[in-house]
DNA sequence: TCTGGGGTCCTAGGACCC
DNA sequence: TCTGGGGTCCTAGGACCC
């Protein structure tokens, strides 16, 4: 048997060289990788934050989330694209069909990342490292962006490879190379340790991943519980889990949220808003033939304060009425009237659902099922915005609110590998 | 601070049961 | 009752990822 061979394939600057790329294609002779260019919403409705940043904009010192509003003024002269999810996830299909011709075995992490599981396929194809890099020329010379590919016996060090020196790059990172090439990095490098655990280890004078590595297990754990056992195993290198081939792990919950264009401040709107969020959340359930047993709403204040609520239901359902009462009835118990900009759905302990059990408690949902399939047909034939609720009129709120991904979903980031 | 949206997992505390 | 202790379930909040 031979040694087990990751390849962690990341996508460079991945929304700002797809929309750089697709705009070479439109014939703009500017490409924005080469000037100050982040690709990020719309300050008017809430939305400016960096979503992507080129090489030029982050020597600006621009960081990804980010307020455009700052970043501007690190760099008055820069550009601003409009997120293109439709063409992101043409471009990271594109990626996954070149992948495929090297490994059976390819799980997408991410809109942007996939690993690839290389295991004996040197048999085929040859030396590891002489493939990666014939696999990103490949991507460059036919999809025409780049990507840093990693090289190792896991995942995380083929994901901590990946990351070593961007753009257009292939790195390794066995095991024997921790030393050198992973634990100068500051702490904050490693997969995840996030804002809060660094901070709590920089107090500590823990400041790179090789220092944390040398750390007493037993001091971290009484520190960070299981979390502190798990990023000391990963400051060694220590991780196994597999390559998940079609990376289809069962989806847990399906939610969506928005930040709206204006405050939210009355009973009536928060509710237009959580049906809206509903009707996305409910027929992606049905799309999928899911139904849900709990259902979770959650709002932000103008004061950026975070409240939730959440209710096991008495049975199981995907039926939009149905998911929508329940949410206004969570949220009128939570709400004490403050102003919000931010509400979220979400609906989870997912079943499948193979045959129907009704209660005998509840109000008879027969007719709204119906409902919810003929608009589904009609949605689906003719777009999401060809039928709605009469109360959306006028009212300044799109009647479906999230989900821009749609048909197959991606499978879950799940914060194990 | 002019601060997105999609996820997963963990923990603490309270209710409830034996 | 001057009130034990363990297990499970539920809920809210916070950590992390991209």
């Amino acid at each position: 048997m031979s040694k087990s061979l990751i390849f962690h394939i990341d996508v460079n600057s991945a929304y700002l060289s797809w929309e750089a790329v697709y705009r070479l294609q439109q014939g703009d002779p500017l490409d924005l990788r080469t000037v100050p260019s982040v690709v990020g919403g719309d300050p008017l409705t809430r939305h400016g934050i960096v979503l992507a940043k080129s090489i030029p904009a982050k020597e600006y010192n621009i960081k990804t989330g980010e307020t455009l509003y700052s970043a501007l003024a690190k760099c008055p002269d820069l550009i601003i694209a409009k997120p293109n999810y439709l063409l992101f996830r043409q471009c990271s299909e594109a990626l996954s069909l070149i992948l495929r011709d090297y490994s059976p075995l390819i799980q997408q992490f991410s809109v942007d990342e996939y690993f690839l599981d290389f295991t004996a396929m040197d048999l085929l194809f040859g030396d590891p490292l002489a493939t990666a890099y014939k696999i990103k020329d490949r991507i460059k010379n036919e999809l025409g962006f780049t990507v840093n590919i990693g090289i190792s016996t896991n995942k995380l060090l083929a994901k901590m490879a990946s990351e070593l020196q961007k753009p257009d790059q292939v790195h390794t990172l066995f095991p024997e190379e921790i030393a050198e090439k992973m634990w100068p990095l500051p702490v904050g490098e490693l997969f995840m340790v996030g804002r809060a655990t660094t901070r709590q280890l920089l107090s500590r004078n823990i400041k790179t991943i090789g220092e944390l590595a040398h750390t007493d297990p037993r001091l971290l754990k009484a520190i960070m519980k299981s979390h502190g056992l798990l990023i000391w195993n990963y400051a060694h290198g220590l991780e196994n889990s597999p390559v998940r081939p079609g990376g289809r792990v069962a989806v847990k919950g399906m939610g969506n949220s928005t930040t709206t264009s204006f405050d939210v401040k009355n009973r009536r709107e928060a509710h237009l808003v959580l049906l809206s969020l509903v009707e996305t959340v409910s027929a992606r359930l049905r799309h999928d033939q899911y139904f849900a047993r709990l259902l979770s709403i959650s709002f932000r204040t103008h004061e950026f304060l975070s409240y939730s609520h959440q209710r096991q239901l008495s049975h199981a359902t995907d039926c939009t009425n149905e998911l929508w009462e329940i949410a206004c009835r969570l949220f009128d118990e939570l709400w004490k009237g403050q102003p919000l900009r931010h509400l979220g759905v979400r609906a989870s302990e997912l079943c499948q659902n193979d045959f129907l059990q009704f209660s005998f408690f509840t109000k008879d949902y027969e007719r709204d099922r119906k409902v919810d399939q003929a608009v589904d047909i009609i949605r689906q034939r003719f777009g999401s915005q060809a039928i709605m609720r009469s109360s959306y009129l006028h009212s300044g709120l799109k009647s479906m609110t999230g989900g821009v991904i749609a048909e197959e979903e991606y499978p879950a980031m799940t914060s194990l590998l």
